[in-house]
DNA sequence: TTAGGGTTAG
């Protein structure tokens, strides 16, 4: 809380102060507030702290043009308060508003001070904002700013990070003097451009190294792929601290080991901090170890470290991996409640939750609200929306996001072509196809190829999907060849499929989807002797099927059940249960796929009746469990058979019950007998 | 001046 100098204490000065404090302001109440300034003689006692708190203010509600329009009502506003706004713009994230008030500032006579030269560094290369950072540099070196080390070094941070290593290198060879840190800079420089060999060298040669000099090097033999080396790092520091415990830990999850990483988390004591608990979160997210990263949260909770925004988006992304719903929102309702700073990074986490546990609605919720968009929060509404079978609404987001002047990337185009297949829009597909390289100038990549060999094909255009293979500029692989072997399928174009599985095969000879693939085109053609035979390949291959998983989330707890799986404690229940199912759907005229229970083994053992397909126990289980009128949302790890997904559209209308399911590739809301996908998928 | 965070086709 702000107060007034004793002399120039007034109720007006005391009321502005708190109204200037209080949270959001709303542009009309800003105005109000600039008139009282301006009329009530404050300016000439210039209560620095007030003016201050007011542009604060600015920020704060979103309205940078009032700072900037504030300061140049003000005659000779003090360049302390010069630098401080422009301090802000950059903190909220408005670049715009930053250079306004920078050229503003310049105009004005007034130097930046060094804290806002190295924050306007550190902004630049925080945000990867190239241009700016290099307008910038021209700017200063035309006002004949003298750069110092200090400066020398921010910069040379800045092109690090913004990529650009041969200006890191131009800025670092014309420095006068080094020190360590200007060393470090460029230790960092190296090994974030992937020059790792020549960090080590420079490391070397390194006159004088301090604490961080080691740290450094420990991140930068982990991208070697060089754990001992790392090790060494961290055992021949003689001034460890918890940022060498941490890079380190980090170092093992990133190398795929979270077990040792988990025993330097335990021997590192008393040393660990919130960033070794993010450590550890983040780092079982990494190796899709979603359950351990939720029970190390709780583990921080109750060792009462205060978590923070990074250790939100970790636990979202856990929650996305695993489809739970509930899980997310409570994390949700904890950010709201705790204050945290939704930013584009964790908006973006919440986005990418909300889509992927099916939830799109809440999705579009959270990306209204956000204050920035980056092209990440683009991608991750367009990807969701694609996902659950919205392709036109995708459309309308990446329309939107063009007239706002945010170029899409090949991501975006991934989202979108992918959601035309999950659409059947084949004619925008190949519109946007195009669009692509003649307006954005993005070279296709494999992936791009990959969705619309799949779109044709799905459409059953099965020769123009072999054409475009055919003249794609790079080798198809086993993802495309995979689709284009679903469309044959669903187009019963066997003698294709078979040709198409076979250059599987030869590509990807340890997936056993391929295996499965081929014996369940077999077993359509019924040609039995080909079907035994390709499953005692298999077992000679030692290719092991996936088991089907399926898991539902009641009272926050996840129950996961495996097909076949008869060891959930409330199993004799579930089985009385399905034994109703069963006679209500034969009420409704459905009859079981037999052939599909003895051949269809693309996803569940062939000896598991289809009855205990995992995701009919978990939906069983969940109209069983939660409380009518509340969604069943199921979470598998593979597709869904055509059977279960009939009986899942008898079920919802039946039980009148709404249900989503999300399978390996995309998500089913299946309500009053009917799908989002179509029956297409 | 060093540690922890996000989107990608079957």
């Amino acid at each position: 809380m702000y107060f007034a100098p004793e002399s120039l204490r007034s109720p007006l000065s005391d009321s502005l102060a708190i109204t200037v404090q209080n949270s959001t302001l709303t542009s009309r109440q800003l105005r109000s507030l600039h008139a009282q300034i301006l009329t009530n003689g404050f300016l000439r006692c210039r209560p620095a702290p007030l003016l201050a708190a007011f542009i604060s203010s600015c920020f704060r509600s979103h309205c940078p043009h009032y700072a900037s329009s504030f300061l140049r009502s003000i005659p000779n506003p003090p360049p302390s308060l010069w630098n401080s706004t422009v301090r802000l713009s950059l903190r909220s994230e408005k670049f715009p508003a930053f250079l306004g008030l920078y050229g503003g500032m310049l105009r004005d006579g007034v130097k930046p001070s060094k804290t806002t030269l190295s924050a306007i560094l550190r902004s630049c290369a925080a945000y990867s904002a190239t241009r700016l950072g290099e307008s910038f540099h021209s700017q200063v070196v035309k006002v004949g700013f003298e750069f110092d080390v200090i400066l020398q070094t921010g910069l040379l941070d800045f092109y690090a990070k913004a990529g650009d290593l041969p200006s890191s290198r131009k800025v670092f060879s014309g420095m006068p003097e080094r020190d360590v840190v200007a060393d470090n800079a460029m230790i960092s420089a190296l090994s974030k451009n992937g020059c790792v060999e020549e960090a080590r060298k420079l490391f070397d040669e390194m006159p004088q190294r301090n604490a961080a000099s080691w740290n450094l090097m420990i991140t930068c033999y982990c991208k070697l792929g060089d754990i001992d080396s790392s090790r060494r790092m961290f055992s021949l520091n003689p001034d460890k601290d918890t940022i060498s415990w941490n890079a380190i830990i980090d170092a093992y999850f990133k190398l795929h080991d979270p077990a040792v990483a988990y025993e330097l988390f335990v021997r590192m004591g008393p040393a660990r901090n919130y960033v070794s608990w993010n450590t550890m979160i983040s780092g079982y997210v990494r190796c899709e170890e979603y359950g351990k990263a939720i029970s190390t949260f709780q583990e921080m909770q109750a060792a009462n470290v205060r978590p923070t925004e990074v250790t939100m988006v970790s636990l979202l992304s856990a929650c996305a991996h695993l489809g739970a719903l509930a899980m997310g929102e409570w994390v949700h309702n904890y950010i709201t409640r705790k204050r945290l700073k939704v930013d584009s990074v964790l908006g973006n986490a919440l986005i990418d939750m909300y889509c992927k546990c099916g939830n799109v609605e809440a999705a579009l919720e959270v990306f209204d609200q956000l204050e920035t968009r980056n092209i990440f929060c683009w991608n991750s509404i367009i990807v969701g929306l694609g996902m659950n079978g919205y392709g036109e609404r995708a459309v309308d987001f990446f329309t939107m996001m063009t007239e706002e002047g945010v170029k899409p990337d090949g991501v975006t185009f991934v989202g979108l072509l992918s959601g035309f297949t999950h659409s059947g829009m084949v004619a925008e597909g190949r519109r946007y196809f195009s669009q692509m390289t003649e307006t954005y100038r993005i070279e296709p990549g494999i992936e791009h190829y990959g969705c619309m060999v799949d779109l044709l094909g799905r459409a059953g255009l099965l020769k123009e999907a072999i054409e475009l293979i055919q003249t794609m500029p790079m080798k198809a692989n086993p993802q495309v060849w995979g689709s284009l072997f679903r469309s044959c399928q669903i187009h019963k174009d066997t003698e294709l499929g078979e040709k198409v599985v076979r250059q599987l095969l030869e590509l990807d000879p340890r997936d056993s989807g391929n295996y499965v693939f081929l014996s369940n085109l077999y077993a359509s053609l019924s040609r039995w002797d080909d079907v035994s035979c390709f499953r005692k390949l298999m077992i000679e291959k030692g290719v092991r099927k996936i088991p089907g998983r399926s898991s539902i989330e009641v009272d926050n707890v996840m129950h996961e059940f495996v097909a076949g799986d008869t060891t959930h404690p409330q199993f004799e229940q579930i089985n009385l249960f399905l034994d109703e199912v069963a006679r209500k759907l034969k009420e409704h005229g459905h009859e079981p796929d037999k052939a599909l229970v003895l051949h269809d083994i693309e996803d569940e053992e062939k000896d598991s009746a289809i009855r205990y397909h995992s995701e009919r126990i978990a939906v069983a289980f969940g109209l069983m469990s939660l409380p009518p009128g509340k969604t069943i949302r199921v979470v598998k790890n593979l597709r869904t058979c055509s059977d279960c997904h009939s009986v899942l559209k008898i079920i919802s209308s039946v039980f009148q019950r709404e249900i989503v399911v999300r399978d390996k590739k995309r998500f089913h809301h299946f309500k009053d007998g009917y799908c989002s996908c179509k029956d297409y998928w």
